[in-house]
RNA sequence: GCCCGGAUGGCGGAACUGGUAGACGCGCCGGACUCAAAAUCCGGUGGUGGUGACACCGUGUGGGUUCGAUUCCCUCUCCGGGCACCA
C-alpha cells in the first residue's frame, strides 16, 4: 500500500475494476429481489452543477447500500434532452440545438463517469432520439382515440416584434426578453390531456402513498384542490326578447351559506357576459382589452391590484330575487369553475376589498361569534363559519345545515346543485417550438386534423435547423411541413407544434426497463423492475413532473400497458442547492445574468454598502438574492474544479456532509478541505495499521478494558451508519458517526495483538460503512486491509449486539427541569434505586436544600426530574 | 396573493418518540514539528459574570400547554420552493 493518498490513481483503479467486471449492468433475474433506484434525469445544460452532484450522490449511496444488502439493483441514467435552452443556445451560437445537446450530453456523461456513480450505462437514453419519442407520439394517438387527448383553444404569450410565442420565463415585467416589446395574449388551438378525469383518483391515492414525504402529498392534494360546494345560478333577462338575452349566470361557491349576503357578481374578462356588455360600452371594451395584457402567471395575477368595472347588466338573486349588479373583475379566473363568482363582501376578504373600492353594499349574514361586525375594517374572523343571520328562513342554521337547506331550495328552482369542483386543469401539451417531440397530426383542408397512421411513426424532427427567434423554424422547413394527407392523399400540412417536455419525462422511468425494444413501447421487463423502489429528485418537482407521471402511468394502466397505477413506491425530495444570483438589466424587459464566479463582492467607497462587481469590466452588478442554481440564472457552481483538485470522493463526501439531503443548501466551498482531510486521515490510519503486518483474528471472549470500549463504539457507529443510510437517509450524521469512530481510534494506540485485531475490525467498519458515499478510496482501503474480494461485492456487516452491551448507564438529574447532576446506575436498576441515587447526589442536594420533593419523574435510562 | 417548507454558536449543521442544546465538520486561538512555510499532530473554542468552584442567559418574534419545549399549539417576521410554457 502506498503511503500517500492519490485520488486520481485510486479513482481510476476503482472505476476500471467496476467497468471490467460490469458491476452495474443490471440483469433481470426472477430469483433475486430487485431494487430500482432512480434519480431524476438531467437536462443536458452543458455541465453538471452542484444540484446534480447532490442528487446523483444520494441515489448512488442508496443504490450501493441496497446492493450490499443483496438486492438486484438497477440505477439507470438518461437525458431529458428536449427543451428551450437548446434553442436559446442555438440562437446565440448559430449551432443547431441537436448538436449543442449531443455535445453537452457527451461532456456531462464524462463528468458523471468521473464521479464514479454505479450507473448502468447500457440503458442510457435521450428523449430527443426518435427511438424514444416515437412512443410519445404513439401513446398520444392512443389517447386521442380514447378522448383523453383533445383539441381546444388556449392562451399564449405573443411577442409582436419577433412574431413568436414566449414561455412564461421569457416574459419579464410584461415584455419580451429579447425584444423588450409588450407581450400580448393570443388564443390558439392546442392539444390537451384530460388529467382532470383522473383528479379524484390522483387525490385519493395520495393518502395511501406512505413512501412519499408528507409535504409533497400535501402540495399535490392542494394543487388538485377539491372543493365541495354549490353551483348556483343568477337568472337574467337582457336586451329585451332576444333569445341569447335570457339565461343564467352560473357561479361556484364553497360558501353557499353566505348566499343571502351576495351583493354583486363578478365575471372574468373573457366571460361571455363581459363580451356581451362590451359591445355597447367602449370603456368596458377597453378595460377588457387591458386585462388581456394581464400577467401570464398566477402569482403575478394574484398580486396585481384588484380592478373591476360594472357591466351595467343586472342578474336576479336566485332566492331573494333582488337585482344584483354584474361586474368584470381582473381577479376572476376564466379557467376555474364557470369563470364567475358571487360577491359576498361581508365574509370574503377579496370581495370586501373590491366592495370597499367600488362602493358596493356589504351585508353581514353570518354571526361572527357575537363580536361586532364593522363594515369599515376587515377582520379575519369575518370569514369563519357561524350561524346564519339576516337570511330569512335560514336564520339560525349552522354552516352545513345552511348549505343543505339552500341547496335544496335552489335545486327545486332549478338554480343550483351541490357540486364538487377542482382546481386542477387539463394539461395543455402544445408548444410552438422547434426543439421538441412533433405532435403526430396532419392538417388537411378537406379532412381536418388527421392523426398520423401508426406505421408512419415516428414523425422525425429535422435536426439541422437553427432557430433565429422569429417563430418555429419548422414552419419554414418545407420538407417537414408539406405532406400528403393520410386520409385523402391530397396536399396537407404537418402540425408544427411540439410536445411539452413534461411528456418526455412522464414515462422515461418505464423505458429504462427496455430501452432497446424497437417493436413496442414497453415489454415484460417492465413488470420485473417497476414500480421504482426509490425515486430521488429536487423538491421543485413536487407537483408538476410527479403529478404528470402519476397521470401518465394511470393512462398506461388503463390501456393495459402496465399493471400498476403508481410509478414511484418511495420518493425522496432533496433540497435545492442555492447560490446568489447577479444580473444587469440592459433594457426594458431584458436581463443578463452573471456567474457568481465572475463577480467579486466588496464594499463601496464609503465602506457602508456591500456591492457586487463584475471582474471583467469592474462595473457593478445587481444582486437578485440567494436562489436555486440554474442555467437560466447563470448561478451554478461547476463541480469539475472540485473533482479535478480533490477527486470524486471528496466531492461526494463534502456534498453529503454539508447538510441533511432534504434541506436547502446555500453554496459555499468552505469545508471542502475538511472532507479531503478526513479521507487523508482515514488513508493514513489504514496505512499505519497495515504496515505492522496482518493482525491475528479477534478473540471476542477475551476482551479487556479499552478493547471493549473501542469495540462498543465501533458497533454503535455501524448501527448508526446503517440506520442513517438505510432508514433515515441522513447521510451527514452517518458520516459524523464514522468520523467520531476514527477520532476514537486515533486515541487508542494498539499495544497488543488483540488491540490490533480490535482496530482492524473498527477500520473495516469505517471503510465498509462509508463505501456507499466514498466508493473509490474505500475500494482501495478494503484491499489494503487484507481482503481478496472487492468491497463492492461484500455484504453489509451485521451489528454485533453483544458488543453494544454495557453494565452501567449514566443518567442526568434535573431539579425543577434544570440540569443539576449526573449519576451512574447499573443497567436494569429499579426506580427506587435510581431515585435514591438522584437524591443522594451532593450537587443535587445543594439545590433541593430542605425543601421536600413535590414530585419525582423518572425516565428510565435517561433522567430524573425532582420538582420542589 | 395562495399552497408547501425552513430559521439553533463566527459558519455548515446535531439533538430520530416532549427528556443532558451545540455531536461532527469549517473557521479562529494556543502549542508541537520545521531554518521557515505548507502539510500533519495535540489542546481550547455559545454568551455574560467570576481567579475559581460555579452561576445566570441562550434554539427567528410574542404568547400558550407541560414537572420539563429546538421538538406540540397559536401569532407575527424573514428566507427558500411551487403557482400550470424553465426543467
Amino acid at each position: 500500500m502506498q503511503e500517500r493518498y492519490e485520488p486520481a490513481v485510486v479513482e481510476a483503479e476503482a472505476q476500471d475494476f467496476w467497468n471490467d467486471e460490469r458491476c452495474f449492468e443490471a440483469k433481470e433475474d426472477s430469483a433475486l429481489e430487485k431494487y430500482y433506484c432512480l434519480s431524476m434525469f438531467p437536462y443536458p445544460s452543458g455541465r453538471l452543477h452542484m444540484g446534480h452532484v447532490r442528487n446523483y450522490t444520494i441515489g448512488d449511496v442508496v443504490s450501493r447500500f441496497m446492493r450490499m444488502h443483496g438486492k438486484n439493483v438497477l440505477q439507470p441514467m438518461g437525458w431529458d434532452a428536449f427543451g428551450l435552452p437548446a434553442e436559446n443556445a442555438a440562437m446565440a451560437n448559430g449551432v443547431p440545438p441537436a448538436k449543442w445537446t449531443f455535445d453537452n450530453i457527451a461532456y456531462m456523461r464524462g463528468q458523471l463517469k468521473s464521479l464514479g456513480f454505479a450507473l448502468d450505462w447500457s440503458r442510457e437514453l435521450a428523449t430527443c432520439s426518435p427511438e424514444y419519442y416515437r412512443w410519445n407520439q404513439w401513446l398520444f394517438l392512443r389517447m386521442l382515440e380514447r378522448g383523453i387527448a383533445y383539441q381546444k383553444t388556449g392562451v399564449v404569450n405573443w411577442d409582436p416584434v419577433d412574431r413568436t410565442v414566449l414561455a412564461n420565463e421569457q416574459v419579464i415585467d410584461g415584455r419580451g426578453w429579447r425584444t423588450g416589446a409588450p407581450v400580448e395574449k393570443r388564443e390558439i388551438p392546442m392539444y390537451y390531456l384530460k388529467i382532470t378525469a383522473f383528479a379524484e383518483d390522483l387525490l385519493d391515492s395520495l393518502t395511501k402513498m406512505s413512501g412519499w414525504p408528507e409535504r409533497v402529498r400535501a402540495m399535490q392534494a392542494n394543487w388538485i384542490g377539491m372543493s365541495v360546494g354549490v353551483r348556483l345560478g343568477f337568472p337574467y333577462q337582457i336586451g329585451g326578447a332576444t333569445a341569447d338575452g335570457t339565461g343564467v349566470l352560473w357561479v361556484f361557491t364553497t360558501r353557499a351559506d353566505t348566499l343571502m349576503g351576495a351583493t354583486f357578481c363578478a365575471v372574468a374578462p373573457e366571460h361571455q357576459l363581459a363580451r356581451y356588455a362590451a359591445r355597447q360600452d367602449a370603456k368596458l371594451a377597453a378595460f377588457i382589452e387591458e386585462c388581456k395584457q394581464a400577467p401570464a402567471t398566477e402569482s403575478e395575477l394574484a398580486t396585481q391590484e384588484k380592478r373591476g368595472m360594472p357591466t351595467g347588466l343586472v342578474v336576479r338573486h336566485p332566492l331573494s330575487g333582488e337585482a344584483t349588479p354584474v361586474w368584470v373583475a381582473n381577479y376572476v379566473l376564466m379557467s376555474y369553475g364557470d369563470g364567475a363568482v358571487m360577491g359576498v363582501p361581508a365574509h370574503d376578504e377579496r370581495d370586501f376589498e373590491f366592495a370597499k373600492k367600488y362602493g358596493l353594499p356589504i351585508k353581514p349574514v353570518i354571526d361572527v361569534g357575537g363580536r361586532e361586525y364593522s363594515i369599515h375594517n376587515w377582520e379575519p374572523w369575518y370569514a369563519a363559519h357561524g350561524r346564519c343571520i339576516n337570511s330569512g328562513p335560514f336564520d339560525g342554521l349552522e354552516f352545513q345545515a345552511a348549505v343543505d337547506a339552500l341547496a335544496a331550495d335552489l335545486s327545486r328552482l332549478g338554480l343550483g346543485e351541490k357540486q364538487t369542483s377542482w382546481r386542477l386543469r387539463d394539461w395543455g401539451i402544445s408548444r410552438q417550438r422547434y426543439w421538441g417531440c412533433p405532435i403526430p397530426i396532419i392538417h388537411c383542408s378537406l379532412c381536418g386534423a388527421v392523426p398520423v397512421p401508426d406505421e408512419q411513426l415516428p414523425v422525425v424532427l429535422p435536426v439541422d435547423l437553427v432557430p433565429d427567434g422569429s417563430g418555429n423554424p419548422l414552419l419554414k422547413d418545407d420538407a417537414f411541413l408539406t405532406v400528403p394527407c393520410p386520409r385523402c392523399g391530397g396536399k396537407a400540412r404537418r402540425e408544427t407544434d411540439t410536445m411539452d417536455t413534461f411528456v418526455d419525462s412522464s414515462w422515461y422511468f418505464l423505458r429504462f426497463a427496455c430501452p432497446d425494444n424497437e417493436e413496442s413501447m414497453l415489454d415484460p421487463r417492465v413488470g420485473y423492475w417497476l414500480p421504482v423502489d426509490q425515486y430521488i429528485g429536487g423538491i421543485e418537482h413536487a407537483i408538476l413532473h410527479l403529478l404528470y407521471s402519476r397521470f401518465w402511468t394511470r393512462v398506461m394502466n388503463e390501456l393495459g400497458l402496465v399493471a400498476f397505477r403508481e410509478p414511484f413506491e418511495n420518493l425522496f425530495t432533496q433540497g435545492m442547492v442555492l447560490n446568489e444570483v447577479f444580473f444587469r438589466k440592459p433594457g426594458a424587459g431584458r436581463v443578463e445574468y452573471y456567474n457568481p464566479g465572475d463577480v467579486e463582492i466588496m464594499l463601496d467607497k464609503t465602506a457602508q454598502r456591500r456591492i457586487a462587481v463584475l471582474r471583467s469590466d469592474g462595473e457593478e452588478v445587481e444582486s437578485g438574492g440567494v436562489v436555486t442554481m440554474s442555467k437560466s440564472k447563470n448561478n451554478g457552481v461547476d463541480p469539475q474544479a472540485l473533482v479535478d483538485e480533490f477527486g470524486a470522493d471528496t466531492a461526494r463526501l463534502f456534498t453529503m456532509f454539508a447538510a441533511p439531503p432534504d434541506q436547502t443548501l446555500e453554496w459555499s466551498d468552505e469545508g471542502v478541505q475538511g472532507a479531503y482531510r478526513f479521507i487523508k486521515r482515514l488513508w493514513k490510519a489504514v496505512y499505519d495499521h497495515v504496515t505492522h503486518g496482518a493482525p491475528v483474528p479477534l478473540d471476542k471472549s477475551a476482551l479487556i478494558g479499552t478493547q471493549r470500549t473501542i469495540r462498543r463504539q465501533a458497533h454503535q457507529a455501524l448501527a448508526k451508519i446503517t440506520d442513517d443510510i438505510g432508514r433515515r437517509r441522513t447521510f451527514n450524521t452517518a458520516i459524523a458517526a464514522a468520523m467520531e469512530l476514527l477520532n476514537a481510534l486515533a486515541k487508542f494506540p494498539p499495544a497488543s495483538q488483540q488491540d490490533r485485531a480490535v482496530v482492524q475490525e473498527a477500520l473495516e467498519i469505517v471503510v465498509l460503512g462509508l463505501s456507499p458515499i466514498i466508493p473509490h478510496v474505500t475500494h482501495a482501503l478494503w484491499l489494503a486491509l487484507g481482503h481478496r474480494t472487492a468491497l463492492i461485492d461484500e455484504p453489509w456487516m451485521p451489528v454485533d449486539s453483544a458488543a453494544l452491551q454495557t453494565s452501567s448507564i449514566d443518567m442526568v438529574v434535573q431539579v425543577n427541569g434544570k440540569l443539576r447532576g449526573h449519576i451512574t446506575v447499573a443497567v436494569g436498576a429499579d426506580e427506587d434505586t435510581v431515585r435514591a441515587a438522584a437524591l443522594a447526589d451532593p450537587h443535587v442536594q445543594k439545590f433541593i436544600g430542605n425543601a421536600a420533593a413535590r414530585k419525582l419523574i423518572v425516565v428510565p435510562g435517561k433522567l430524573v426530574n425532582i420538582v420542589v
